[in-house]
DNA sequence: TCCTTTTTGTATCGATCAATACATAAATAA
DNA sequence: TTATTTATGTATTGATCGATACAAAAAGGA
């Protein structure tokens, strides 16, 4: 088909990855071009002709970690049996994934560019956006909770969700930190020890 | 005493607090020293007699935001007559803190630079630090609760700590991305509603 | 008054930022 | 071969970054 041309002699998935490590390390903000080409072992002209500008790469390496690294988080989610079992071990797993010794810590998605003001409003944005469809498909597995009786009628599972997901984004805080994957851990053992209390206590009608 | 020499024009009261106002924003790398410049209605010249340097200048900013905005979440931690109460208090206050009308939302400690590689290293560090020093203070909070029979015994009072500064920290999170107060607040009442269930469970004796 | 000290405003420093111009090289199509 | 198309390496663009040099201005001390 488009094989016309001179032909690109790298690789534009790993040099995509190592994009996506240097970024998920460093931030948008404190990556610079320079650093950009230097991990990807390419020149400006080149990654700009793959990539168009240095925001369309950091969305494109966001996307790569979504798919790769940060998946494994979320795998559980919809195979577990109960919503309980799915959020303490999407938190366990997240527990795990953000403490790994080969890889930076904590969620690229949550800590690489936090602003809202004064960045990129592609990259807030975006990233924003990764955030709350994340937030969204938690909630509905709390819904599907409900309907399938492990949790209570009348749950408040917008809230729940939002407590969720704060937990997590706080764990990745803490992993940037420096906090042990053991410390994670009981934040993860702290919800699910809490967690038939809670949903009972932030019901909106009182359940038989 | 040293009152010789040309008197400066501006206060430097004000000027740190437009100083706080823009990097809390803003964040410390998205704001430049034109940013600063302008908001704080100074030169270059003055700013850096003055404070320094951009770097010290924040770490100034970010001890005023504890002094003043910061100061009002953590003011009932040690009044509270329980543990539990002191928690659910600290959770609330942020909830309110983090979706004031005239000022940025979340919390400044943990959203103006995430980063710890490739930015200032006195600016991470000094954040991180801050960020620990607050959950150093809510240990201690928690220990007492222990002492005086309000929390259990054998209560892993590290990991209760680690627990609820990762809610609030997810807070702030939640608050940048434009999650309203009631959502911040339904957050709290989540913790509130696990609390006596969670301390149980996260014992490592078994209490009486 | 004259000297010293400190602040002020203007103008600018070298470094780095993200992004390109340009000519050459390497492929396909005719 | 010749023309076309795409990628590459070198060099550099204008803009912005954080930080200063410099001289005039405004105070106290002698």
């Amino acid at each position: 088909m488009s094989s016309r041309g001179r032909p690109r002699t790298f690789s534009r998935e790993e040099a995509l990855r190592s994009a996506m490590e240097i970024f998920w390390d460093k931030g948008f903000d404190n990556t610079s071009l320079a650093d950009l080409t230097r991990v990807m072992g390419l020149n400006p002209p080149s990654l700009y002709a793959a990539f168009g500008s240095k925001a369309k790469l950091f969305l494109e390496a966001v996307d790569l970690y979504g798919r790769t690294d940060g998946a494994g988080i979320w795998e559980f989610l919809d195979n577990a049996p109960t919503a309980k079992e799915a959020v303490h071990d999407l938190l366990k797993r997240s527990a795990e994934n953000f403490t790994q010794w080969d890889e930076p810590r904590g969620c690229m998605v949550v800590l690489s560019a936090p602003q809202m003001e004064g960045g990129e409003p592609a990259v807030c944005d975006g990233l924003k956006e990764r955030r709350l469809e994340k937030q969204v498909a938690l909630q509905s597995r709390l819904e599907r909770g409900v309907a399938e009786g492990d949790l209570p009628e009348g749950t408040d599972c917008d809230a729940v969700a939002a407590y969720v997901t704060a937990i997590q984004h706080g764990m990745s805080i803490h992993a940037r930190d420096g906090a042990s994957r053991q410390t994670l851990m009981a934040i993860a053992d702290c919800c699910a020890a809490g967690w038939d209390a809670m949903v009972a206590g932030v019901t909106t009608k009182a359940q038989g």
